[in-house]
DNA sequence: AAATTATTCCGTAAAATTTACGAATTGTGA
DNA sequence: TCACAATTCGTAAATTTTACGGAATAATTT
């Protein structure tokens, strides 16, 4: 959705082919350099950050909506997405931003009665995803997108800040029952890279000479017999996911602190 | 809504006051005897059982619109009441049952197109509540209300059976990280009685002696200086909970074994 | 070639928590 | 007063978590 045309057309008709009072937001967790980072795409016109997000198809199952959207935005195909909560006690997020300022930002052709300014719950989602794959596509209301560090969000247009936080809040809650890492490290990875994520994640220190022996003990990684070259320190090994053991870890759950 | 006029007003004209594509599914989980149950209305004419749920107003908060459903159901004001999942998977759920059916078994004067009949998402809620302090109304569409026990949930109407999957499996995780009972006994209960509560939603086996050490560890209880006769046997002692203790670790979580 | 430096990694002991279970206590009915 | 069934107390064993000393290692510098 790029053209002044195509635009017209899903701003005018949209809600013929969209479910209205209903989009998907995300929050696209990404790791990279020893930094946890979320995906802000910044609005054209309105000098303000947001959540990439989009709308549910009036067929299209929601899973697969918030696949599709995710997709379009970062061009990956199977990454680890999942709902986390439903966001719709502010029934008049849109109109933080005048609908006339909308209208006269954009160029649109419209009346304050269009369905994009109806009320609208947000279904949010989060991914993680290694950002160094990520291929970040803007469109016709975003001219740019930066990652952030988690700890600098700045405001975000229409009350986003709320969704970014139990986002993080429902991760950091989740890596002390489901393994986390696959999506977001390279598939051969050292102790420290993933010492240091979950660290990251949680926010304070774990004993690295015990973390490794927790997810080995775990059966969740498996030692490689080759190294990392990282300069003048001694290399350490690469590990990989035990594949079967963390979907069953997924599935089942795990009680654990790390 | 139980007269033939407020039936046909919302029929006809609900779409104007409640959001359409929208809807609240709540399962309500009640303790008493013993058993954890799930409470089902009948529909009417369709020989089939559902979850009790309702419609978002336009203007009102989502979480206001749950306890608003929950209290015109069970009456009750003040309760746990939390969002565990949005169900929008199979895009044509209602259409199990055929407009046809639905139309001729409760008298409507609609058509197919009727708001009623399109896509709709489903929010599942999940309350926990003590089901002797209940007043169950039915309303225009059901006939009848029971409480199932979760073991022996007939096959519901509008794929509801994975809602209830999905709750009681937030229940069981979320029983590890939040204290659970306060909205599911009474003010004042003994030790085998929380006791048999947790094993129920558990679904497993916990020593007792070890469960209530453990929970004056975490300091939730309160030991009082009365005791619950109970026929033939020694006399339990009555515990409270400790409100203080208890709002601190729902806010906080806390991660431990029972 | 040896020394230096920063980092990885191995192993063990102490502390804390969880699990297991024996036995005393108690309220009521026979 | 005895028997019974259930509650409650207490302690020891097993397991898990936490803490941390020190050896190994890969370049780079001397």
């Amino acid at each position: 959705m790029n053209t002044q045309r195509e635009v017209d057309e899903f701003v005018k008709n949209g809600h013929r082919e969209y479910l209205p009072h209903v989009s998907i937001d995300s929050v696209i967790f990404g790791y990279h350099d020893q930094q946890l980072r979320i995906l802000l795409l910044r609005w054209r016109g309105l000098e303000g950050w947001g959540l990439p997000g989009g709308f549910i198809r009036r067929r299209e199952p929601l899973s697969q909506a918030a696949h599709r959207i995710l997709q379009e935005r970062t061009g990956l195909e199977d990454l680890f997405l999942q709902q986390f909560h439903v966001f719709g006690d502010t029934p008049y997020r849109v109109r933080e931003r005048s609908p006339e300022e909308f209208i006269e930002k954009y160029g649109l052709d419209i009346g304050h009665d269009n369905w994009l300014f109806e009320r609208t719950l947000s279904i949010g989602y989060f991914a993680l995803v290694d950002y160094s794959k990520v291929t970040v596509r803007t469109d016709f209301f975003t001219d740019a997108y930066q990652w952030w560090e988690v700890g600098e969000i700045p405001p975000l247009l229409f009350d986003q800040n709320e969704e970014v936080e139990k986002a993080l809040a429902t991760l950091r809650l989740q890596i002390y029952h489901q393994p986390i890492g696959y999506n977001l490290l390279p598939e051969k990875f050292t102790i420290p890279e993933i010492h240091s994520l979950y660290e990251t994640i949680l926010g304070k220190e774990l004993d690295q000479r015990n973390f490794s022996k927790k997810l080995l003990a775990l059966g969740l990684i498996r030692k490689l017999d080759e190294r990392r070259a990282i300069g003048p320190h001694r290399s350490p090994y690469l590990y990989q996911f035990e594949k079967e053991a963390y979907e069953e870890a997924l599935k089942q759950g795990i009680v654990h602190t790390y």
